[in-house]
DNA sequence: CAGGGCATCACGAGATTACGTGACTATCCA
DNA sequence: TGGATAGTCACGTAATCTCGTGATGCCCTG
């Protein structure tokens, strides 16, 4: 990546290679026409399922796959994992009809470099391609909404509680899974003391069991 | 994006009305004529702090604020929830320099509808306020980035750990706090039965405490 | 200098959990 | 029809946790 946009590259720089998965026919055609039609991008090959590609990546990779979710076999989402792990600088993009957060998540998590809708003009889905090449992450309206509301949906704010510096030390390594006994030698006290702390922090955040504190500070992202 | 292109909305449609919060005179006068200079746009109010325009939305409520981060006083990423509380309708639209992840994660989870940058065009801001009036959520490219990257991160993909639906039951109530009498109950099984998938799950999870089993579940998004 | 918040340590009783071990049943698939 | 998987129930022991109660020392602030 990192197109070194010097003034020449208009010249020296060589396409930037874009790769098709798409299992209906038509549409594959049109986007691989609109691809090889624009200056700069070239569309050698499609694919119509996730396995072709995977196996065509074994030996060389574009600079950007274009990659839709339903697809005959292994889907789209699955397909993003395998090939990030053969073609690791390949940008995988997804082209699908499915705005549902649920594959977005998957989408992102798996490692997708953005995510485009059918609904997208030819020019979107050109300018998504120019703007993934320099290390942007394309995506559609649509998608950037869905996106942002599931992030606010875990960037709730954090609560105050007056949990202590000392307290939250101990809450930390509970959250790691230690015990009152490794949590006193770890943080060199008496077991005591941490039993102590603990029930300090079990009243502030108004549970009475350490699974329940656990799950209090990790979703309310207090460690 | 997304000019509304109908023919009569030039002169049917009211104008929007954007506040503007911003301490640094200059851009704030700026920024002030680029939207007053729009068309549609009507920026009536600007404000030096964030008090100031806490004070005036008690009164009234733009359809748009634009609103730094950086503020003498009270900052801008807390008065979002402020502003919310006392306008839920009004877009608050972030405009500033920071373009740090832990800027932008507070910004979207106190409830921001947009996040630009100080770098941004005119047009791009117009463009912004435009987006965010149709329901859209405006961003730098640079923030649709961290936002990207943040995401990734959380949405890790899930792992197999060959949990059973049974076993799930018992680990979801195992996180809301339940302790196993109580979840034998609600499962209506024995309390054996619920010590023996749970340590069927700790297994499978490679944990031993039910803390730590809470934790990875949580971490690891399997509930 | 007193009061308050914080960190520390202690004892003890009763509840809960961890974990090995064993076993019965039902279902699904080869 | 046999094996694999899932779900169910049980006993027992050791460990851990919960929680009441109490106490000491430190540091900061009013």
């Amino acid at each position: 990546m990192k197109t070194e946009s010097t003034i020449t590259s208009r010249i020296t720089e060589p396409r930037t290679t874009v790769w098709l998965v798409e299992d209906n026919n038509a549409f594959r055609s049109v986007v691989e026409r609109v691809l090889n039609d624009v200056a700069g991008f070239s569309c050698p090959q499609t694919f119509a399922s996730a396995e072709e590609v995977l196996d065509a990546v074994e030996h060389d990779a574009p600079d950007v796959i274009l990659l839709d979710v339903a697809l005959p076999g292994m889907n789209g989402i699955e397909a993003i994992g395998e090939i990030k792990s053969r073609a690791p600088k390949t940008h995988v993009v997804m082209l699908t009809v499915f705005d549902d957060q649920k594959k977005i998540y998957e989408a992102i998590g798996a490692g997708a470099s953005g995510y485009l809708l059918k609904t997208s003009s030819e020019k979107e889905i050109a300018d998504a391609i120019r703007q993934v090449i320099h290390g942007g992450v394309p995506m559609h309206e649509k998608v950037a909404r869905s996106v942002w509301d599931m992030f606010a949906e875990m960037a709730i704010p954090k609560q105050d509680y007056g949990i202590t510096p000392r307290e939250l030390e101990i809450l930390e390594a509970v959250v790691q899974g230690s015990g009152n006994k490794e949590i006193a030698d770890k943080l060199s006290m008496s077991i005591h003391t941490v039993d102590t702390h603990l029930r300090h922090i079990f009243r502030k955040l108004s549970v009475n069991t350490r699974a329940a504190a656990v799950a209090k500070a990790l979703k309310e992202r207090l460690v």
